[in-house]
RNA sequence: CGCGGGGUGGAGCAGUCCGGUAGCUCGUCAGGCUCAUAACCUGAAGGUCGUAGGUUCAAAUCCUACCCCCGCAACCA
């Protein structure tokens, strides 16, 4: 038997100076489909998420409340921790950068590209708003009539400069455009690749990557002065977990098969961590994908519109499996997606009560009332049955191609492609009618049926795992026959097995009286 | 000339790269069925594809100009 191969996917690690919204929730989700995805289809998988706790603003929150920034970290890790299980992530690793094992990681990456001669010591300078706390590109500011330079939303700025270490980015840029072009699939979509491509081509400037106004960080090896800005101490989080530079059980997973990211964050997954990576003399994760923004009716969410979505509600008001599948579905993955209530509810009322769950309820309850036996007896299959039945079967291949590509909501539109066939053969071969006329063909016809929704819900567990494992719960089929290794006709429904009493798994989502 | 996305039946979208009878979901209307979660099935109505030109036998699709909407530049995926 040969090795399963290693599959290692990541989510940015969430920064906890505030609450998770829902953009944090639809990351997770989706990276957590890809993980249960290749888990299901026989990969060995390592699913990492976790927090990036350092930088200046944690350590201006805690003193606002005046906590220190670990209890700070502690307390909203925690919560973003509490979020991941609440969407039923199946990661394998929550990671911290407060970690001690993060930090010799980063300092070990920062000692590798150092003795590469990438690493310098400089001074960073620029326009620095006190009352914004924020540094801004000089043609962002404006000198105003009274001589005063200042920002956009109007406060003053002064130039202030610092000591700090550089990496030599410049450097990077052929490499990076050769990697761009050698690997077509390290940055996706395409119209990201093609950002970060002229992003890269009008030329790269050497990287501040050391601060010394504030201590909440790593060191820098070296001179203690410093610590580490954000980039090193964030990016390196993806190869900490696999526990370099020390041998570990999990050293095999890097590089990374896929980095899942927002498309706010792509110049520095698919520019600035290559390059460290490069620098370091370490492999280069396999792809970076970044997905769209969710906007609320359009709009984009805002603390001060008002219109910021708690994922917790949300579970709440919707169910978990619900949110999960509407995310998927209703947004092309990568593209920018909009929800509101009315959609929501839409769509999970007609794809899953409507579609999905009466399917699965019409024919499990003919097959209760009318086969004493459990799951009834096939006949010889007509071309109907053999005509959707091959629609199924022939799902796994496609909607592989589609996970392959983070085209999500494609392998959902293809699985419900099936289930819509399906109710409409259950509808033709109306075994009702055959329940007086030809039962044995009833009895063919309701197998087929309950075997359309096995092998559906085999392949949407990923999106929906509860739900799905309800319903082959209802099909009694075996916990160790839920993969899609099973996924083939050998390992239909056997007739006789007995089914316990079918209930809705999706319920329809009716308005409260106003 | 800041950058980017978009304007296709009532709503939301696909189709635009590689021109060739305009498609999907929801909604609406009519019919059917009765196994089922007021569900499911069938059919219909409804669009001069933002505007104006151009290329072509043929343009939603290619070219030119223009109009409009939205996002980013603001803690944040």
């Amino acid at each position: 038997m040969t090795a399963k191969q290693s599959y290692y996917i990541t989510t940015p690690i969430f920064y906890p100076n505030g609450a998770p919204h829902i953009g944090h929730a639809y990351t997770a989700i989706a990276t957590d489909i890809m993980a249960r995805f290749n888990r299901l289809d026989g990969k060995d998988v390592f699913f990492l998420t976790g927090t990036d706790e350092h930088g200046q603003k944690m350590q201006q929150t805690a003193e606002a409340e005046g906590i220190t920034p670990i209890e700070l970290a502690d307390k909203n890790s925690s919560i973003f921790r509490k979020m991941v299980d609440e969407l039923n992530c199946s990661h394998d690793d929550f990671i911290r950068t407060t970690e001690e094992r993060h930090k010799n990681t980063c300092q070990a990456i920062w000692k590798r590209m150092e003795a590469n001669g990438d690493i310098y010591l400089g001074t960073y300078g620029g326009w620095y708003s006190i009352r914004q706390e924020a540094f801004f590109d000089e043609k962002e500011t404006t000198v105003g009539e009274d001589k005063v330079r200042r920002e956009p939303l109007g406060s003053e700025v002064e130039w202030v400069e610092e000591e700090s270490y550089f990496f030599k980015l410049s450097a990077y840029e052929k490499p990076l455009l050769e990697l761009y072009e050698k690997q077509k699939d390290f940055i996706g979509p395409d119209t990201r690749r093609n950002e970060v491509m002229s992003f890269v081509k009008s030329g790269l400037r050497d990287l501040s990557i050391s601060r010394t106004t504030f201590d909440w960080g790593v060191p820098v090896p070296g001179n203690e002065k410093h610590v580490m800005y954000v980039w090193v101490d964030a990016l390196t989080n993806y190869v900490t977990a696999t526990g370099w530079p020390d041998d570990g059980p999990r050293n095999h997973f890097w590089p990374a098969d896929l980095h899942m990211i927002g498309k706010d964050i792509v110049r520095f997954h698919s520019v600035y961590w290559p390059a460290f990576l490069m620098s370091a003399g370490l492999p280069l994760p396999k792809r970076v994908f970044a997905h769209g923004f969710l906007f609320n009716k359009g709009e984009k969410m805002s603390k001060s519109v008002g219109n910021v979505v708690d994922p917790f509600a949300m579970i709440a008001a919707y169910g978990l499996d619900q949110v999960r599948y509407f995310f998927m579905r209703e947004v092309p993955f990568g593209n920018d997606g909009s929800y509101s209530h009315e959609a929501i509810v839409a769509r999970t009322n007609a794809d899953l009560a409507n579609d999905l769950g009466n399917l699965a309820q019409r024919s499990l309850s003919m097959i209760g009332k009318n086969c004493e036996g459990g799951v009834p007896e096939p006949g010889t299959p007509t071309g109907e049955d053999t005509a959707i039945l091959d629609a199924a079967y022939g799902l796994l291949g496609m909607v592989r191609a589609h996970i392959d590509r983070q085209e999500i909501h494609k392998m959902l539109e293809d699985i419900w492609q099936v289930i819509g066939d399906a109710n409409r053969y259950f509808a033709s071969q109306e075994p009702w009618a055959l329940k007086k006329s030809d039962p044995a063909r009833m009895a063919t016809v309701l197998h087929t049926t309950a075997e359309i929704i096995r092998i559906t819900s085999i392949l949407v567990a990923p999106v929906m795992p509860g739900s799905c494992a309800r319903l082959l719960d209802l099909l009694a089929v075996p916990e160790d026959e839920r993969t899609f290794l099973h996924l083939s006709a050998e390992h239909a429904l056997k007739a006789g097995s007995e089914l316990p009493t079918p209930e809705g798994v999706f319920p329809r989502y009716v308005e409260a009286e106003a």
